[in-house]
RNA sequence: GGCGGUGUAGCUCAGGUGGCUAGAGCGACGGUCUCAUAAUCCGUAGGUCGUUGGUUCGAGUCCAACCGCCGCCA
């Protein structure tokens, strides 16, 4: 009986280039998708990008084109990468489309019609990068992410959250798998319980997103826009509701816990007020943390999936991601591991064992899978292999349906260990040397139950590893592994005299070089190509630097100079010069020489701290354009945290004159 | 500050409702086979289970306090 299954990633936001943090959120919706279509299931797989917003519209200005050209450059790329990473998505949906805009407004006017929209004012604190009034003293910076707010007034629309407290608590109560892994769950009654105040859910003041209904003045609120996504993606507010109906509710909302409140609270929140029924579950994984290296940098270490593609491929990334990671917890990325992982699960692993095996089978039995006719060659320790693996696919199954894919394949490995053990216990090389028809059909059946299992093991491997998985399958003769079928797989399905196709290594082996090969793309990528930003984005799941923070020591070595104190153009890479526009600039209060400037670099507001005080009135500043270095670790002076330094010649006497530039230059521009 | 979580072998982690000498994988070291991708297999490595007090015949496993780390508190 088929059942429906529908599974989103969020939609990604595109200030930020795609990176192995969005990677990982779609490989592990990709690899559910893929189990659940081998299960039989009907299955919709949707990922999408988020293109609305003031941050995307000022990026946009920043890199000299339109906010549509920009949007569909960013959301082109992201597709071109899943499309590298076999990701099997049904569906792409882009909030600036038109079917997303109906369905917005569709919901829009649903929610108003039902009386839980007003009209009212705001007077505060905007925090542009967040895309959020945040409760703060004019001037303080966001409580969020620290950042630099800008005051605000506007008239806007509000939702009736406050209405949904006691109907949400209910929710979680009722339904204690709505929200997953528990932690999160925690949290997310604490802070409903808390009391919820009414969400501002219109902006005025810029106009890059979707008019409201009646109102085109406002734009809607990103978040909303962007949650609806899963049901317009569906066809909601169109002429075609059969999608709709067919698969929403959804089974599974994954996303990263940063932005957990957004889907646990206000998504839902939304659906009620609309009078549509609620996704079935959202589940919540950590981040993925970037190892500190001796060669590194403390910050800019976001790696580009597309570097461990090149060098290792797609499965080798998917079967990392879902064995290293406890999933929920955050998890470390390194390319040490990554290699470790690839060469000891991989390559000496499954590998390996189809490999010996289907080598075997090949030079023994000339290519066609054997059975004993003999019953004696027959032992009890086939029966434990094949116990072993009737376990194996009933927990793998059961830990699958948890998100526990690490130990599911913890488990399955388990399986190819016990095989391995196996085979050098009935030496099927020594069985060959001897011709009696004892020897001959106790060849056969090892090899059989080894062929077997390797079966088993790939089977259920495959949705995390579709390529090799395939070429193994191949190489067993039994086709193509997309008519598969996970439902029903189980002991003694492999037939006699099956014809195996060619067989060659499946994972090869890597050596150091490829841990090297990698770091040097990397740098080389990072550094030249300035573009955009990776910047992690409120409205995705990218990891925030700072969560990188933690290891990084102060005492960071300085960069190697040649001996006759000359530099690199590699070092000079590392600098990150970029213009950008005072915004404010004030005296710090204390301090005769220091300005606390907030600068536009394109991309977003930052705060820094400058030592011209004495040469510059903080009001000829404003408006001005400036070069500063914006990869500078963050520094504290009098209290206040310093994003960046900006250059100036500095006179005798110490007078700084600030650098400029004769021609127009746009705001964010790198030098280089 | 409030709430929640977490601290187990070099690393990553298992260890419902307390009970034999605390486990797995990887790494490291020694050995073995030769079908296989210098792969496999075997053995070894001795971790005060964060600290200190409790409860109990008996506690990583329950309780309290403390220390460290993390998350949430629009």
């Amino acid at each position: 009986m088929a059942k429906n299954f529908y599974i989103t990633t969020p939609i990604y936001y595109v200030n930020a280039r795609p990176h192995i943090g969005h990677a990982y959120t779609t490989i592990a919706c990709d690899t559910i998708a893929r189990r659940q279509r081998l299960l039989g299931s009907d299955t919709y797989f949707l990922t999408g990008t988020d293109e609305h917003g003031q941050k995307i519209q000022r990026a946009a200005e920043a890199a000299g084109k339109s906010p549509q050209q920009f949007t569909d450059e960013v959301s082109a790329e992201f597709r071109a990468l899943w499309d590298r990473m076999r990701i099997t998505y049904d569906d792409y949906i882009r909030t600036t489309s038109d079917r997303h805009k109906r369905g917005v407004q569709e919901l829009w006017r649903r929610i108003r019609d039902n009386g839980h929209i007003y009209k009212g004012s705001y007077t505060g604190q905007y925090c542009v990068f967040d895309e959020l009034y945040v409760d703060v003293g004019p001037g303080q910076p966001c409580s969020e992410c620290g950042r630099p707010t800008e005051t605000v007034k506007e008239e806007n629309y509000f939702f009736k959250l406050s209405a949904f407290a006691e109907p949400l608590l209910q929710l979680y109560t009722s339904q204690p798998d709505f929200i997953r892994p528990e932690t999160r769950r925690n949290e997310v009654i604490a802070f409903v319980r808390s009391g919820l105040r009414d969400l501002s859910i219109s902006r005025s003041t810029f106009s890059w997103g979707i008019p409201v209904p009646d109102d085109p003045k406002h734009v809607v609120y990103v978040w909303l826009d962007a949650l609806a996504n899963y049901i317009t993606a569906l066809g909601y507010g169109s002429d075609d509701p059969s999608k709709f109906k067919n698969f929403w509710p959804a089974d599974v909302h994954m996303i990263g816990k940063e932005i957990v409140r957004f889907h646990c609270v206000y998504w839902p929140a939304f659906l009620m007020a609309a009078g549509l029924p609620l996704p079935k579950s959202i589940v919540a994984h950590g981040w993925l943390l970037f190892e500190e290296s001796k060669m590194s940098k403390s910050r800019g270490n976001i790696v580009r999936t597309e570097t461990i593609l090149d060098v290792l491929g797609a499965d080798a990334l998917r079967y990392f991601l879902l064995r290293e990671v406890v999933f929920g917890q955050d998890g470390s990325f390194s390319f040490d591991a990554l290699v470790q992982r690839y060469n000891s699960d991989l390559a000496n692993g499954l590998g390996n064992l189809a490999s010996r095996t289907l080598a075997m089978i090949t030079r023994y039995f000339k290519g066609e899978v054997p059975y004993p006719s003999n019953a004696a060659a027959h032992t009890g320790e086939e029966d434990l292999i094949a116990a072993l693996a009737k376990h194996t696919i009933n927990e793998f199954h059961e830990l699958f349906e948890q998100h526990q894919f690490s130990r599911a394949l913890e488990l399955a490995w388990a399986l190819v260990a016990a095989v391995d053990k196996y085979i050098v216990e009935n030496e099927p090389w020594a069985l060959a040397e001897k011709h009696d028809e004892h020897s001959r059909s106790r060849l056969a059946t090892v090899l059989y139950t080894s062929a077997e299992a390797l079966r088993i093991v790939t089977a259920l491997a495959h949705p995390v590893m579709p390529e090799a998985t395939a070429r193994i399958w191949i190489q067993l003769g039994l086709g193509e592994i997309a008519n598969a079928s996970l439902a029903d797989l189980r002991w003694g399905q492999l037939k006699l005299g099956t014809k195996l196709g060619k067989v060659e290594p499946v994972f090869p082996r890597a050596d150091k070089s490829a841990i090297e090969r990698m770091q040097m793309i990397e740098d080389q990528q990072r550094n030249p190509a300035g573009a955009t930003e990776a910047q992690p984005a409120t409205g995705t799941q990218a990891p925030p630097p700072s969560a990188s923070q933690g290891s990084a020591p102060l005492n960071k070595p300085a960069p190697a100079a040649t001996p006759d104190g000359k530099i690199t153009i590699d070092d000079f890479s590392k600098v990150e010069l970029r213009v950008a526009q005072v915004k404010v600039a004030e005296k710090v209060k204390g301090a005769d020489k220091l300005l606390r400037l907030e600068v536009d670099l394109g991309t977003e507001t930052r705060q820094i701290l400058a030592g011209i005080a004495e040469a510059y009135a903080p009001e000829t500043l404003v408006g001005r354009k400036i070069v500063i270095v914006a990869n500078l670790a963050p520094r504290k002076m009098r209290g206040l945290e310093s994003n960046g330094m900006l250059l100036a010649a500095s006179l005798e006497g110490g007078k700084p004159v600030l650098a400029a530039f004769l021609e127009e230059v746009p705001v964010g521009a790198r030098l280089k």
